[in-house]
DNA sequence: ATGCATGCAAATTGTTTGCACTTCA
DNA sequence: TGAAGTGCAAACAATTTGCATGCAT
């Protein structure tokens, strides 16, 4: 039995009922390379079953994370994606400017969790990070500073 | 001139106008320790002055950072503070199971941003970061697994 | 058959915006 | 004076919830 099906059966066991929403949800996360937003869920389901209510995919996304089979990383500026925690462990540089993400593999975090463990006491997840700054492009004056100059008085 | 004041100065020099309403809620912000959400910086707005509007509360603090003035940070779960960003630099520690939150020096991250920058071009804004997990009380079973045994049926 | 899960619609919350009026510079 | 800033109300988007019906177990 395939990834999302191997999930599928474990939501059972867990005393969930297996249904063809929740199926479907949870092969699109699966096949899903990225990460997707519960709306970007939502329209990929209907396209094979119309009728699938934003409300359940919310319904099943608060299940599956409540069960921890899947992720929820809130990029701010309202922006949540999901994706399933065995993916890989992995982070998303995003820029703040150009709103470009990058991948930035787990090594680079990894040794923070031990830390925070022995320092404090606290078992960080440290699944998924959202880090922000300014990417290459988007920074033509240097790291400090780059952003200072905004547009004029008009809101961004 | 105070603190807050010399922020409020600077916020003329960048030709914005200097209102009772800026300045108190830049006041507010300077004077609390910690870090506070629109509404909660509205509230005290209002104790002093009742008829100061959310709106205008979110329109300052959104020029307030685009001047970088202070800088927004987004616990996840609908939860966005607000503070000075020259108070000093430091992190949270939230706990995703009481809710806690504990203060982390920046030391520990510090050694990130060069990295980053190095080995991505990326420069990360690491004013202020929130890092989920559990605290010491949250974990009575070990660092690992300590959530998988969620509620049951009931959503959380 | 039983009750969990769904669809629908309405409610909620956090945030933004249009517009006429006020006020700082 | 005149544009920037404000208050108000309405718009908005994301997410949640109540309730009657439907379907997995």
């Amino acid at each position: 039995m395939t990834g999302h099906a191997t999930i599928a059966e474990s939501l059972r066991e867990e005393g969930y009922r297996l249904t063809p929403q929740r199926m479907m949800i949870l092969a699109i996360i699966y096949d899903s390379e990225g990460h997707l937003s519960a709306e970007e869920i939502h329209q990929r389901v209907r396209q094979q079953y119309p009728f699938v209510d934003i409300s359940t995919v919310y319904r099943t996304l608060n299940l599956l994370k409540k069960l921890r089979f899947i992720t929820e990383t809130d990029l701010g500026d309202e922006c949540v994606r999901y994706e399933l925690v065995d993916k890989g462990r992995h982070h998303h540089l995003i820029c703040r400017q150009c709103g470009a993400s990058f991948a930035l593999e787990h090594e680079l975090l990894a040794p923070l969790a031990p830390r925070l463990l022995e320092k404090y006491g606290f078992a960080a997840d440290l699944d998924h990070f959202a880090i922000f700054g300014l990417c290459q492009q988007c920074r033509p004056e240097g790291p400090a500073l780059a952003a200072k100059k905004g547009q004029q008085h008009g809101d961004a």
